[in-house]
DNA sequence: TATTGTTATACTCTATAACTATA
DNA sequence: TATAGTTATAGAGTATAACAATA
């Protein structure tokens, strides 16, 4: 049953285009309003790669910490997203009711469930990960080969 | 009359630290997720260097904004951060609520009002401005300055 | 005692839509 | 007709707090 986006669903973020004319002051010097201003243009590249998937960025990436670490609890996947276990128990809720995910009872640990995809959630995981990639390589297309790579070089240097 | 931080509002965001031993898969190839990393640390940047200023990246923007280009109008306010002109009240009344901003009527057009910053305003903004660079700057230490530089280029470059 | 999952609740941000006044 | 501002309303995301089951 697909859900039907509602009206307030596509909730796509406005390209951060500069206003000409305008002066930006200070905020030309800060890494912090460039980072934002590239994350949107790359969100926009994401949302281009999975339209009609009713995916999120916070969404995909637990998929695809679910798919590669199997067995993983709902805490630690809190912890990898940052955010608290609530938002981590709905948001596997959601991959639950899609039929993507399941929760499996630990054999160790009675308290913690172990998720894990399904094979349906495999299957879909494995297609957005591909076109997620590969959106997001065309969006950075301004930037060379070798730019790419330092760019993720100095942003993980920067995120520590 | 200073506002009392409900237990709902400090809102810090987690810092994304990488959870050890896990399998972070395309994650780690993607701008995107790199970019976010980035952009959460500096964010933290950001409040701590405004702590206790009930300011937010949009409201520091909006004020820097302001600031550079008195008489501006909500709308094209709205327009550089990307959000509706609904929101760009709710921002504006904000700012004027806090006694940083005032709003003008225009001469030419009784629609627009032109928005300008206090007497208040600009030395609030001042004295941020001078501690978001500083904190935008110390928590970029872990790059040269020639990285730094680099780094604000290929997100310019990036962001188009 | 500490941890995992769960539920209930509250808050921020932002969107859409309809309206008013002005152009 | 089009635009600026305004108001009302709705939804997504995430937080805190309290609780039960298990360790």
């Amino acid at each position: 049953m697909e859900r039907l986006p509602s009206p307030h669903r596509p909730r796509v973020l406005a390209p951060i285009t500069r206003v000409p004319g305008l002066d930006y002051d200070v905020l030309d010097e800060l890494l912090g309003y460039a980072l934002r201003r590239a994350q949107v243009r790359m969100f926009l590249a994401f949302h281009a790669a999975t339209r009609g998937h009713d995916i999120t960025p916070p969404r995909f990436t637990a998929l695809v910490i679910v798919g590669a670490n199997p067995g993983i609890s709902q805490s630690t996947l809190g912890a990898v997203l940052g955010i608290a276990r609530s938002g981590a128990m709905l948001l596997t809720d959601w991959m639950v009711g899609r039929g993507l995910v399941e929760r499996r009872r630990r054999p160790r640990d009675g308290r913690a469930w172990g998720l894990h995809l399904t094979r349906r959630g495999a299957q879909a995981l494995d297609k957005m990960k591909a076109a997620v990639l590969a959106e997001d390589r065309r969006r950075a297309a301004s930037l060379s080969a070798a730019e790419r790579r330092e760019l993720l070089r100095l942003l993980e240097k920067l995120a520590g």
